[in-house]
This record gives structure tokens, sequence and C-alpha cells, in this order.
RNA sequence: GUGGCUGUAGCUCACCAGGUAGAGCACCGGAUUGUGACUCCGGAGGUAGCGGGUUCAAGACCCGUCAGCCACCCCA
């Protein structure tokens, strides 16, 4: 029988970076609940209805890249393949769009592609979500905090912002058909993909690779020249606070995301440090889904973050290595052991944040200092049968420095003393 | 889904007209028995991704398969 290991595109995520997870989450809830965003905790399956009906029929995600199967009731279930799909299904399910409100989701979603850096079958998105304002004020505020998360966590330098406007359905409608009726023109001469946009999804040929499909598309009708007017005021007001506020970014009039949503703002934060999965965050304004779900005509604009990307790219800056705990505890034997015991607990009781280790397994003083050293702990706490006999505590810094004995009443303030950190007795 | 590259100890890699595997790092133990790092000595660890084929003989060649990577595609 073969060794059984991870599916496909099913990645573990391992000690050694679990901790830069942590770190980017954290940071994330901090800079979320900075603007007032709330979380909210959606299931990994939906129907697979919900996600046909609200990404586009014909985009790929639902054509070919859903993990789809019959639950056990004879019903279509699917893998969330995106998060504001089942967001907006809650959203009205719950009545929650009701009054201005601000929502933020993250865990994993599924899509069957071929496996490659920056694209995983499993991975995990940051969702930010805002319904009930149609005003690009909405639009600069969850840009604003991508730019915020981008400086916390000190990747703001490589990423770009790029910004697109697509209108409104109308005005969408009226560019696709113009779009369609000049590419014909050319059939033969775009490549073999956008020839099967043309009938399926014609807008997305405007970011085709091919060299030859953009020459065509750079002088053929432009987006921008269709826009309606109130599309276009709110695009040229979302520019102008996006300036005043400090956020770069540059247009491309090509930009137009792959889900079928989308109005007006679509924008997307790109790095080029990460080969050919190269966004890191990307999403828009969705003015009509929730009122398509059967829910109020309530405008509703967010986006979905890529934390594998995110934080590849934090580690493509360096090797990112989880600090050292800062004490390791050494005892004598069994007896030592068990008079520590007592003494390291009401330690950790004192200072909640100290990672305390104690040594385990017994072995002779010369393994356990070597354990001691291996772990990096800035200091070692050693308890021996003399410190035990006279109740004492032996410090013994592992990074320099001479190592003295204490009175075991004097651990806690030599220890506050030595990490610059005040006794918070929490429990 | 398409094309290409790769797959040898925990990690990074090597060897080899095809003759049943080696280094560095890591790991474990020791250098007079209450003290780590440096040094020295010793040790453990691989049916060479998996399956099949060619051959007297294959990790090395061929086929298949699985997985990773790169590009396409797609997007996060």
């Amino acid at each position: 029988m073969d060794s059984i290991k991870a599916i496909r595109g099913m990645v573990d995520i391992l000690p050694e970076t679990s901790f830069l997870w942590q770190h980017v989450e954290a940071a994330a809830r901090r800079v979320l609940a900075g603007y007032g965003y709330q979380e909210i905790r959606l299931p990994v399956m939906e129907s697979t209805g919900l996600f046909a009906r609200s990404i586009g029929e014909v985009t790929d995600i639902v054509e070919k890249e859903m993990y789809t199967f019959e639950d056990r009731n004879g019903d279509s279930i699917s893998l969330r393949p995106e998060g504001t799909a089942g967001c907006v299904r809650a959203v009205v399910q719950h009545n929650l769009a009701i009054t201005p409100r601000r929502l933020w989701y993250m865990g994993p979603m599924f899509r069957y592609e071929r496996p490659q850096k920056g694209r995983q079958r499993q991975f995990h998105q940051l969702g930010v979500e805002a319904f009930g304002v149609a005003s690009p004020d909405q639009d600069a505020e969850i840009l604003l905090l991508c730019q915020r998360l981008w400086q916390a966590l000190g990747v703001a330098d490589d990423l770009k912002l790029e910004l697109n406007s697509i209108g409104n359905t109308a005005s969408r409608d009226r560019f696709r058909s113009e779009l369609v009726k000049y590419l014909q023109q050319y059939r033969g001469d775009i490549d073999e993909d956008s020839q099967r946009r043309l009938e399926t999804n014609p807008l997305r040929i405007l970011d085709s690779k091919h060299s030859r499909t953009q020459e065509i598309v750079d002088s053929g009708p432009r987006l921008l020249d269709f826009l309606d007017d109130e599309s276009r005021a709110d695009f040229e007001r979302l520019q102008d606070l996006l300036s005043t506020s400090g956020v770069a970014f540059e247009l491309n009039p090509k930009l137009v995301r792959g889900l079928d949503y989308y109005n007006k703002t679509v924008f997307e934060w790109t790095t080029t440090a990460l080969g050919a999965q190269g966004t890191v965050c990307g999403g828009g304004r969705y003015d009509g889904l929730v009122r398509q779900f059967g829910g109020k005509d309530v405008p509703a604009a967010g986006f979905g973050l890529g934390l594998e990307r995110l934080i590849l790219l934090m580690q493509a800056q360096g090797e990112q290595k989880e600090p050292a705990a800062e004490i390791y505890v050494v005892t004598s034997d069994e007896s030592a052991y068990r008079h520590a015991l007592p003494r390291v607990e009401a330690l950790r009781s004192a200072f909640p944040r100290l990672r305390i280790v104690q040594h385990l397994g017994g072995g002779s003083f010369k393994s356990q200092f070597k354990r001691a050293d291996k772990s990096g702990a800035a200091l070692a706490l050693v308890f021996g049968d003399t410190e035990c006999s006279n109740n004492t505590v032996t410090l013994k810094p592992l990074r320099g420095g001479d190592q003295r004995s204490i009175d075991d009443a004097g651990l806690s303030d030599a220890v506050a003393e030595q990490f610059e950190i005040e006794s918070e007795e929490v429990f």
C-alpha cells in the first residue's frame, strides 16, 4: 500500500509557517476592527446553484473548477470557490442589509485547478463585504483598509493598485456589443481562447495575454468611453478620494475581473514578485447581487484577498522565523522537577505572555542545556539539588552574561527585570 | 485542461559507458560524573516517489502513474 499523502493541491501549513499566518490574521483582525468591520462565519459548502447564479454560468470557476457533488439526499452542493456568494446569501437570509453593514470572513476556498506556486486547490481568503452604501466613499474605505494592512505587514511597496470602472449593466452591455462587433472583423487573427470568449464572455478578451490579440484590442472601442454618467462621476470621485488620502493607484482600462456580479468599480492589488500568480487581492462593487438573491436593492462592495499569496510575498522579502521562547527550565531529577513545577506555574501566572518551556523527559544537565541552547531561549532557569535544598533558583543567561542564584522569592522580580516587562497576574 | 522541467537520507545536493548509494547541515551519544554554543571522536538514518519494462545487472535507459515547479489558462 502506498504511503498516504495529502491530495493534490491541498497543503499542510506547518509550524514553521503557521506563526506567520497567525501574525497576518491578527493584523487583519486589528485593521478590520479599526474600521468597524465585524466577522461573519460562513459554511464552506452551499447549494451549487448559489454559485452558478452569482459568479456566472459561463465562468471557468463554475464551468470546470468547482468541487461539486451530490448530498445524500440528492441535492447538488459545492465547496465554495469564493466567499461573496455565501456572504450575500447569509445577508439576505438573515436580513442583515437593513442598515449599513460592514462584514469580513476568513477561511478556506476550493477550486479544482492545476496547482502552481500561489495557486492551490484549497486556499484561504480574507473576504470583506460592505453593504448599503452606493457612493464611492465606501469603495475608498475598503481600499484604504487594504493599504493599511499592507503597511502593517510591510508589503506596501510590493503591491500596486490597479483600478477601473466597468459601469452599470446598460453601459457595459452597449460596450460589449460594440466590442464584439469590432472583434468579429478580426475573428481569424485573435487567439483561440479569445475566439471562444467572443461567444461566452467577450469582456475577458480585453486582458488577453496574446500580443496579437492585445494589439487588436488596443485599437478597438474603449470601455471608458461607454461609461454612464453616474459611473463616470463616481469613478472620478473615487480617484479624488484616493489621491487625497494617499493611496497610489494606476488606471487599467482593461481590468474587467472574471466574476459576473461586478459593476462600476473594480480593482486588483498586484505584485510582480510572485510570478504568474500576481493578484494578491481583487474586488469591486456588486450593486445588483443582493437583489438578485431576493433581497432588497442594496448596493455593496468588497474584495477577496489571497492569504497564501500575501504570505508568499512576505516570505519573498526574506526568511521569517518565529521568535524563540523566552525561558527554558532545567531540573536535575524527579524531586527537583516536583520542586520546580509549582514555582514555574506561578511564573506563568504572573507573566502570561512569556513563553516558558519546561524540559521534559529527564536526562543529564548537559543534555538539558543542549536543548535549552537549541531552543533559542534567552534564559535558563536551573533547579538542581542545591537550589532545591535552600529554596533558590539559578538564572543562566544563554546569550551571554554570568549566571547567578537568587532566592525563590526574588524570581518574579528578576524575570521582570530581565525581560523588561511587568507582572500581569492574569490567570 | 495543454506544454515543459524535476522527484536520491529530516533539509540542500552529489556520484554513476547501467554493476545493488555518498557529502554538508540537522539528529543521537561520548570527550572524569551540576552547565549549552566552538572543537574532537563515534553513531543512527535511504527497498533512490510509486508501478511495470529492457538487461546477466537500473536510482541511473524506456513506458505508465503520482506529486512539485514553470508557462498557458484562470484567478486569490
